[in-house]
DNA sequence: CGCCAATATTACAAATCTGTAATTAAACAT
DNA sequence: ATGTTTAATTACAGATTTGTAATATTGGCG
């Protein structure tokens, strides 16, 4: 996770890195709100730290400026106006969370990770992962390691089934349920027929096999 | 937008539900946790806004309870506890944000937005909206009004393109270079021909029509 | 080993989706 | 009003996707 701090005292940006640093984050440094505005658009930051009072472009313009490029990253004001007032406008104005100086640093670093939790947890609702198989639901990306896979629409429900549910089995009758829905006529094989095309897809050009058979109840997708 | 008070101070409790009910807001309140653990599985609140101190279940464990059942509703906590290490505590027990009493209510309502207007921009990025149309990209759900449409894919991939730019002409060169790619031979009709399909599902059934044509220029979603 | 049941694979057919090209209709200009 | 340009619609064909059914293969067990 890589954070940026905006912040022309170099006491404090110092600190805030090497702090940082030490909670394994990877840490940008940016002096007055111009450079940080490149890093921003430029250094692709996961969370930035950010001062009011800043050479160039001051905080508070700044954040509309990210906001205005629809840059959704959340920012942390750490500033020496502490009134009521003050924060209010901050947050306001497109901030995420606001802490006065001096401020304590364990309270910074619970704060930050907050906010990654929540963009974390919030924006992998679209993404599924196992192992080397990764599928973005929007974009419908689906990819092995680098290999990108070409799905059909069947298949990539069936996969994303898999993914939902890693290392359980999935009976052929649930599968059936699951992409045809309920009423279906159960004498078929388009299940099996459906498992082959996508392992075709996912496991016959790697020597690990993640769709597995578990004889007489299903299939699993698993690492061996 | 439904927030949860769960506080067991009557004072404290009735001033933040007169205050938010101002900002328009609906409001709940649970006078122990137990209460609480009940609205929130119960009542759906959009927001959580939780004392610490509390009978029955503390709010740090209600906090544990609720992550446990994976709700993610954003949680701010209200607190008398002002040292640095009680609010790393709260938030590294799930909460969102941690406010001190005395508060200042415009700070908290500016939080409460904050909280909000975050999961809100995260999560919708899953869903597109103009009018009476909808579609929700990860399930593929595409609504007009209540009647569900059943899109190809090309027709999805253009409705979609047109709702992330309502009111704006698309010529048809920008819908052949973001639904096909670049590189294809421009003699072709494809445009006319999906967007005519697409028609059919979208405005046929209706009065209003959605899809525009601006002649020599291209296509518009937008409202007669 | 040899049988049986379950699964895998293959080939084909049906259904669906997509693009082309021709025809019809509409909008605009003169 | 008429001709011209642009867009809409239609019909068809090719491509793709999907389901069925037949066949081959595998694994378990006596």
């Amino acid at each position: 996770m890589k954070i940026l701090i905006i912040e022309d005292d170099l006491k404090i940006s110092g600190f805030l890195e090497k702090g940082l640093k030490e909670a394994q984050f990877t840490v940008d440094k940016a002096f007055d709100g111009e450079a940080g505005l490149h890093l921003v658009t430029n250094s692709a930051p996961d969370l930035i730290i950010l001062d009011i009072m800043l050479p160039k472009i001051d905080g508070l313009s700044l954040i509309k400026k990210i906001r205005n490029l629809q840059i959704n990253i959340p920012i942390l004001i750490l500033s020496a106006k502490e009134s009521a007032d003050d924060r209010v406008i901050g947050l306001e104005s497109g901030a995420d969370d606001y802490m006065i100086k001096p401020f304590s640093f364990n309270e910074l670093l619970a704060r930050v990770q907050v906010l990654l939790r929540r963009t974390q947890t919030l924006v992998q609702r679209s993404k599924l992962h196992f192992e080397a198989l990764s599928m973005d639901l929007i974009s419908r990306e689906v990819l092995r390691g680098k290999e990108a896979l070409e799905l059909h629409a069947k298949e990539f429900l069936l996969l994303e089934y898999f993914l939902q549910n890693p290392n359980k089995v999935l009976t052929k009758t649930q599968i059936l349920e699951k992409i045809w829905g309920y009423d279906f006529d159960p004498q078929t094989n388009v299940v099996d027929v459906l498992v082959c095309r996508l392992r075709n897809k996912v496991d016959k050009d790697f020597t690990e096999k993640f769709i597995q058979t578990v004889r007489s109840v299903g299939y699993v997708l698993k690492k061996t």
